[in-house]
DNA sequence: CGCGTTTACGCCTCACGTAAACATC
DNA sequence: GATGTTTACGTGAGGCGTAAACGCG
């Protein structure tokens, strides 16, 4: 019996399929798979039940995963109490942000968990709010950053943020005007991301409360192709409070407001609810303290 | 980090030597070297201070060593939990008894184990109290069954048995005489054990007490050895009351009495302290079960 | 047919033991 | 020189990934 094996047998009980345990053990499937075929040859029972499309756990599995967990985590108290480095926060860490925080506080968390935990390799993957979540669901991400509290029991939530919105628009697409009418809505065009993401859901349900309608829809998967076709007059569209101040002492676009004001969209820190790594506590940290929403980057 | 790797730390910080800890893995002292190495290595500092002729624990080594304890426990714990053998008793298990012993209950305990714990391996090594004493404290025993309760700290020891003896003599060497007078024991051999061995240890003490003294000594370190001598009227010597009886039988030789009596001797099981694996416990059950000092082996 | 898992196979690392060297008492 | 530990080195097992096969939806 080896740790490898235990480590191999705990992701692939904890996340949706040996594919995925395989990938964040950084191993190949087979080999994760032969992993856990010892381990069942050498325990002398199966731990998994293989007759069905994916594999679950046996009885003899759902006995030997607390145990697994336990020894898991004592590896880790080595670490801790022996490696020097980085308060026991090592190895590679893949987490979800939505495109508003990667443009904007992703650098400032990265530079930041680099500096603190020298030994810990990110690896920040850029989606849509409800593919992080399934994503995180499923094993393939140890954390994530998104808009709301998340529905599922396996995931636990903690808001870090609330960020306001306002509306942009070309300046040569609404004249003088600075309120988003009901005629204007119906009239240009509205550019959004795609509905799975945090603040196009937000917009959805503040227009059906308001008993508003859009006239012709403009979804794109590309925030900062957004802001483009948003400052080439194509359409209007939603940006956090700080983006539209910076955008609009540029004159790229100008802000508009409406009645009633957007809700602000409060985002959430989500993990694992099984993830009980001390990782995911420093990461909590480190991010409440590097999140902010409000200024683009430099790029921009 | 390998579950090799902590289980040769563990045996080599809880025995006297590396060497010692290697045979208890059943490996090469080489291999055991390297393992430890290389868990020195992972973890990035000295378990071992080599300075000295002997290698001593480090502070990180005497941090280490609850943790390494635990999670062996937590490996323990999984193949009792998973493996339907014996109650988790198996592996290797090395122990000492003395040569009554051996004589008596050695066979039925060995066969009771066999029994009842079919995925155990005993190994059995006969030899005098204070060796047992001394290869016990230094790790080569799991455990050993000795005259009288041990003086080391290091050492746990729990009554098991009381063993009283009597004088044996050959039926020519005394004629009618039946009890042993201080001439006796000047005039006749007086044959035993050597003085590491309980039973001579427990002689001397009486007749350091009483006064007497013995003529001739002959001390030979084999109890079989003995018992001819005795037969063939080479001299006196002490055995248990129940083989006495046996070889009393067969006019082999008489038995003699003392004033005072001979005292009985209390038997221990004699283990580590800083052992505390079920198996243990398990064998002092099985021990305490087949314990009887009384009646010889078929062969006598 | 797509997805998830296992099997087959060649490669190559790495852990092992023997034996010699080294160090300490 | 005796005891205890490390180093050197040749050998063999076994863990690895690629790729093909299998089995269930």
């Amino acid at each position: 019996m080896t740790l490898k094996q235990l480590d191999a047998f705990y992701w692939a009980a904890s996340v949706a399929s040996f594919g995925v345990a395989a990938e964040r053990l950084h191993v190949s499937q087979s080999t994760l798979s032969k992993r856990i075929a010892e381990l069942e040859v050498q325990l002398g029972k199966p731990l998994f039940d293989r007759s069905g499309h994916r594999a679950s756990l046996t009885e003899a599995g759902v006995q030997l995963l607390p145990l697994a967990r336990r020894m898991l985590g004592l590896a880790e108290e080595m670490h801790v109490l022996l490696g020097e480095t980085g308060d026991g926060v090592r190895g590679h860490c893949r987490f979800g942000v939505g495109e508003l925080a990667a443009l904007t506080w992703l650098p400032d968390l990265v530079a930041h968990a680099r500096e603190k935990y020298p030994a810990l390799v990110l690896e920040p993957c850029v989606d849509l709010g409800a593919a992080l979540e399934r994503r995180l669901e499923s094993g393939e991400l140890d954390f994530a950053v998104v808009a709301g509290f998340s529905q599922r029991s396996g995931i636990s939530s903690e808001a870090i943020a609330q960020v306001g919105f306002s509306w942009a628009a070309a300046p040569a697409l609404v004249g003088r005007q600075r309120v988003v009418t009901a005629a204007l809505l119906q009239n240009t065009a509205l550019i959004t991301m795609p509905p799975a993401a945090g603040p196009t859901r937000m917009l959805e349900h503040w227009l059906a409360v308001n008993n508003l309608e859009a006239g012709r829809r403009l979804t794109c998967n590309n925030l900062a192709a957004i802001a483009s076709l948003i400052a080439a007059g194509v359409g209007i569209g939603l940006f956090p409070n700080g983006w539209l101040r910076q955008m609009a002492e540029r004159n790229a676009v100008v802000q508009l407001k409406s009645r009633p004001a957007l809700p602000e969209l409060e985002y959430t820190f989500q993990w694992r609810r099984d993830d009980a790594r001390p990782l995911l506590g420093r990461l909590r940290d480190a991010v409440t303290q590097t999140v902010d929403f409000s200024k683009p980057s430099p790029l921009w």
